[in-house]
RNA sequence: CGGGGUGUGGCGCAGUGGUUAGCGCGCAUGGUUUGGGACCAUGAGGUCGCCGGUUCAAAUCCGGCCACCCCGACCA
């Protein structure tokens, strides 16, 4: 490619609006361009680094058996209605409707179309397993599209979905898919973690994802300094440390005037926050919730949520907390009968708490569960930190941010029971189909290795995703001499099956050389006349300070193995 | 949705009531240049986000709306 006829120009002022490293370079290269909110076009140079990363998703998918397929982004909105899932996606889900006034959405995902299809053509065990996929555009109302294209409303994501006759058979499935993505990243430039994660609205109960370690990452993960153990922090658990051992000793109501914060009580007692009792109020679908945690511990409210099985959660307000009986500030647990509560494990490790006496500015000490209140459920909803203990191997969990890059989920049978997805296994009888389902964001991963591989002066392309292989960048191009010279090298590198970015421009030097560096491909090739004096080439690569000299005779060849390198 | 911010040629910005709205970069034409963002000359390009109001006069003041960015609650 010429770049005097390329279209996209490389910019010198960064705009304004990027904030993001990835996507100030690609803005300023000019390989995408923002059309509306989380919606970008992608120029030439942006688009062939994106099919780039298209095609080796699709080689490794191909590769552990996946057959890919195209379902359409316009679906009934019938068919979302059958598994809840409108309900789950909610205000996310782009819904439209068409000249009858019928409602479509615009896929977020494809797990109803994908079981439906599967549904009407599978029916024996002999047709599983089965590895089905797509690379195609998704639509998400996101509340808030961010950072370029780390979170957009329309994206390219290339998900799968496995088809299995049993659990077991899913777990392999799982694994399978779990090695092809690990090959994925490495094959982009990308090292990425595989963490334990929450299965949000695509449901299932196991799952996990692929984070690239970057600061710049909207993801938060707690990690074990000792052991393999990496989690979201959504879905993290953590040991916590336990209060020192007493007696129970009797209840006794104190007076604590003013006093509505955990932080106000510990202090206004001389007591450490973890020897208090917080009561917090959820909105759960309208209903109130009343939720007790050790004082000094945050509650996760992805954790709660999914214990409540509810799709919209929200801390409850003034009006809802007075409309249960409830007094904000002197909470408490004790004799409450008539609204759900739920209860973390963390409040007994320890004895004699300070709790509320649901009366204004009044507490009660010496609160010890279950002695003085019971709850409906006691499970884990606490948020875990960094200095814990490994919920694993008990050593100490240490934080830090990522980019999530694929997710990975263990469906089970959520969809095709409500889909009516079922196989007749050897004995004849009839059993619903063992799913997963398996998403890499496109764009997302191009964003998150130009986060991973850049610097000062722009990026610095893996070679495997580079949009070309080589920069041929000849200097003074009024010298006849070198004008064709680099046409008979640029020639020659094509036919030798090289794809080369070629700077034909008669632009001076520092322009092209900036632009070379901005641009990023991984392998820049000078002539100029000094080069030509003795019939070589300046060779560097993006990722090195220092350029070496080779003769033009067998530089194709030079550069096809520093390109394998 | 809560909080913060910004809208002026392609990009970065200046312009707080008073001529035909400026500057740098980029762009076009001609010329001189050519190893790290050259120089000279000439030129093109703007309903100042939109609607309404105040005023003799609005980019500038007032009201409403819209868009975009950033921080949080959501996700590949």
């Amino acid at each position: 490619m010429r770049v005097s006829k390329l279209f996209g120009k490389t910019l010198r002022q960064t705009p304004s609006e990027a904030e993001n490293i990835s996507h100030q370079l690609l803005l300023k290269a000019g390989m995408i361009h923002q059309v509306a909110a989380g919606a970008y076009s992608y120029l030439p140079l942006g688009w062939r680094a994106l099919k780039k990363v298209e095609n080796i998703v699709r080689q490794e998918m191909d590769d552990i058996g996946g057959q890919e397929l195209h379902m359409p982004v316009l679906q009934p909105l019938e068919l979302w209605q059958q598994t809840e899932r409108d309900q789950a996606f909610g205000k996310s889900l782009f819904i439209l409707s068409d000249r009858r006034d019928r409602k479509l959405v615009l896929a977020p995902t494809h797990e109803e179309v994908t079981t439906e299809l599967v549904r009407r053509n599978v029916q024996s065990y002999r047709d599983l397993p089965l590895l089905l996929y797509q690379i195609q555009t998704k639509f998400r109302d996101e509340p808030r599209p961010r950072g370029g294209l780390m979170r957009v409303r329309e994206f390219t994501m290339k998900d799968m979905y496995s088809f299995d006759t049993d659990e077991d058979a899913m777990n392999v499935s799982y694994g399978k898919i779990v090695g092809a993505y690990e090959r994925i990243y490495q094959r982009c430039g990308l090292p990425a973690l595989i963490v334990d994660a929450d299965s949000g609205a695509i449901g299932g109960k196991e799952s996990h994802e692929f984070m690239v370690i970057a600061e710049s990452g909207e993801d938060q993960i707690l990690y074990c300094s000792n052991c393999d153990y990496a989690a979201n922090l959504e879905k993290a658990d953590s040991i916590k440390a336990e209060n020192e051992k007493e007696e129970m000793l009797s209840l006794e109501e104190i007076a604590t005037p003013g006093i509505i914060t955990i932080k106000d009580l510990a202090k206004f007692l001389n007591i450490p926050e973890s020897k208090t009792l917080k009561a917090v109020f959820y909105s759960a679908d309208g209903e109130v919730v009343f939720v007790v945690i050790r004082g000094d511990i945050e509650v996760n409210e992805v954790k709660l949520k999914n214990v409540l099985k509810c799709h919209e959660l929200r801390l409850a307000t003034e009006e809802e907390v007075r409309g249960a009986g409830l007094v904000a500030g002197s909470a408490s647990p004790m004799g409450l009968t008539d609204i759900r509560r739920v209860a973390d494990p963390s409040i007994t490790l320890g004895a004699n708490f300070v709790a509320g006496a649901n009366k204004p500015d009044t507490h009660v000490k010496n609160v010890n569960y279950p002695r003085d209140f019971a709850v409906d459920i006691m499970t884990d909803i606490a948020t875990a930190n960094a200095g814990e203990g490994c919920p694993r191997c008990g050593g100490k969990l240490l934080f830090t941010r990522g980019i999530e890059v694929g997710h990975v989920f263990k469906l089970g049978t959520f969809f095709s029971e409500r889909l009516g997805a079922t196989f007749l296994d050897p004995g004849g009888v009839g059993r619903s189909i063992f799913m997963g389902s398996y998403g890499i964001g496109i764009g997302r991963l191009l964003a998150a290795a130009i986060e991973q591989n850049h610097d000062e002066k722009g990026i610095i392309w893996p070679v495997s995703i580079a949009p070309y292989q080589v920069h041929l960048c000849p200097i003074s191009t009024d010298d006849s001499e070198v004008a064709s010279a680099a046409d008979r090298l640029y020639l020659q590198l094509q036919e030798e099956g090289l794809e080369v970015l070629f700077d034909d421009r008669t632009e001076s030097p520092g322009v092209k050389l900036n632009d070379a560096d901005l641009l990023g491909m991984p392998v820049r090739v000078i002539l100029s006349p000094r080069t030509l004096k003795s019939q070589s080439a300046e060779v560097k690569r993006r990722s090195e300070k220092e350029a070496m000299i080779i003769p033009l005779e067998g530089s194709v060849e030079r550069l096809k193995a520093i390109l394998s390198r």
